[in-house]
RNA sequence: GGCGACGUGGCCAAGUGGCAAGGCAAGGGUCUGCAAAACCCUGAUCACGGGUUCAAAUCCCGUCGUCGCCUCCA
């Protein structure tokens, strides 16, 4: 069974066909660094981190190309606000970006373009463009023309006549058509510019992403990704764009993932309703906001609220209880819990290849790897030794990490408290051997207080910090 | 108003023509000094109304509802 991916152009899911074998061209349309990245944006990159390293599991060499936005009206007004340099204000937002990715165990994209460093690439496009009558200059902005491109609203399947009946801003009159869009903008006094044969000015937002898929990836692509609010305008003008130029069909698959729903609305910047990253992380696992992406559909709309981070959380928990070790003592397996182990071992593997070919339903995989999880702990309940459990747990952590997931414990506690925290429960296992529950309670119960979990059994205490 | 996505047990969520995955929560049990973890057991006819079919959650039509986009937005 092959690779099949939902295609927002075509509203269908397609066998996904590389325009060339065993390579992968995917652009994804990063942030506007004005400010700290929340947990929205988080959703996109951890989306299009699975498909990029499930695409790589499945033998592609993918190019996946993620640019920063890093000079635009809101970055100018933010500096101007906080009185800094709006380039430094967006370095400083990039750097912090990149960082929370990494936290994310997000793997960086292999090429990271920013709107800045594509000046004279999109000063030629703009320039093609006017000389293609696709664009005119116009007091120092540049526009392009909609009505030149007939099958402008393909993407988004709209039609010039619609939107401008429900076209709420200010147009501005001198345009040809209220549609047409801003290709370069003229700086004001005080604003960076860049010096153009139309006056110094800087790039309108939606060129940058068609100057740089050309530059680094080529006239066409296999993916291009991002958040579904970017359909309309940005993916269609992109669209106008760069087809307008090349002649050639953009991108194979357009991929779109939903929005991450706060308090039952969309959680953004403008509305002010959003958590960052950085708050996040502060708190949780990264494996818990990666699971949260995982156990829904990505194209849907996901709910952020504590439940579902509990949730998450407490999933986080049981996929790593399978780790585990053997029980001390442990005997061996009888023979039918090895087989039946086997057996959900490569149910799991073509259940998990099934559900991910399938518009990468990582729902599914997930499940079957939860059913990989009870198989080992049955198997470890029934005295399989370390030997026995290691196949199936390597290939939990290999299907895993396909994943992005890490399955690792938590190294949150105060540094250097591990010592002491042995010490206690050293202390309490000698006051359980004495039978005083009362301070053996009380001992776990502050531990339980400071993030420390025990848990006794027949063959001592162990503990860990709790996610 | 236009375009699109979606509506499956208390919650999240697979399944897209042939007996409704999985997780969380809940209840019962094993284990435990108690607890926790782990293991075992228990629950849904699939928003509503029509239609197609031997057979529909799954296809078609309609209704209602939720969300996104139509303005910067992952």
């Amino acid at each position: 069974m092959a690779l099949r991916i939902y295609n927002t152009m075509t509203h269908k899911k397609e066998e996904f066909q590389t325009l060339e074998p065993n390579r992968v061209r995917m652009y994804v349309c990063g942030p506007t660094v004005y400010n700290k990245a929340h947990v929205g944006h988080a959703m996109s990159a951890l989306v299009f981190d699975i498909i990029r390293r499930y695409l790589d599991y499945r033998g592609y060499q993918v190019s996946h190309a993620m640019n920063f936005t890093d000079v635009d009206d809101k970055i100018i007004l933010r500096a101007n606000e906080m009185k800094v340099d709006p380039f430094a204000l967006a370095e400083g937002y990039i750097r912090e970006f990149e960082q929370n990715l990494a936290d994310l165990n997000i793997l960086p994209a292999t090429i990271k373009p920013r709107a800045t460093q594509e000046i004279p690439q999109i000063l030629k496009m703009v320039q093609d463009l006017i000389d293609n009558g696709y664009a005119y200059p116009l007091n120092g902005d540049v526009y392009f023309r909609v009505r030149k491109d007939e099958d402008y609203g393909r993407l988004s399947g709209r039609k010039l006549e619609d939107m401008q009946a429900g076209a709420r801003i200010d147009v501005d009159s001198r345009k040809e058509d209220p549609m047409d869009f801003a290709l370069w903008k003229s700086a004001r006094p005080g604003e960076p510019s860049w010096e153009s044969p139309w006056g110094p000015g800087r790039p309108g937002w939606h060129i940058e992403c068609s100057a740089m898929n050309l530059t680094h990836l080529g006239e066409q692509i296999d993916i291009h990704g991002g958040g579904n609010d970017l359909i309309f305008p940005h993916h269609e003008n992109e669209i106008a764009q760069t087809e307008s130029l090349t002649g050639k069909p953009f991108a194979r698959y357009w991929v779109h993932n939903g929005m991450l729903q706060l308090g039952g609305e969309k959680m953004s910047k403008s509305l002010g309703n959003l958590v960052t990253i950085e708050d996040f992380l502060a708190q949780h696992p990264a494996d818990a906001l990666r699971l949260m992406v995982l156990t829904s559909s990505y194209r849907g709309p996901l709910t952020f609220n504590d439940e579902v981070i509990a949730t998450a959380e407490r999933g986080v928990e049981r996929l790593r209880s399978a780790l585990r070790p053997a029980l001390p003592g442990a005997a061996g397996a009888p023979q039918s819990t090895l087989d039946a182990l086997a057996k959900q071992m490569e149910t799991t593997q073509a259940t998990f290849i099934e559900s991910m070919d399938d518009d990468f339903n990582s729902s599914g995989a997930v499940a079957g790897l939860y059913e990989l999880v009870r198989s080992i702990n049955q198997a470890r309940a029934d005295g399989a030794r370390d030997a026995e459990l290691a196949p199936a747990q390597a290939k939990l952590r290999e299907l895993g990490a396909v994943l992005g997931l890490t399955l690792q414990e938590e190294q949150r506690g105060a540094q250097g408290a591990d010592p002491f925290v042995d010490l206690l429960v050293e202390l309490r296992t000698e006051m359980r051997k004495q039978k005083q529950w009362a301070f053996s309670d009380l001992i776990r119960d502050r531990l339980a207080a400071l993030g420390v979990v025990l848990e006794d059994s027949k063959e001592g205490t162990r503990w860990r910090w709790n996610a």
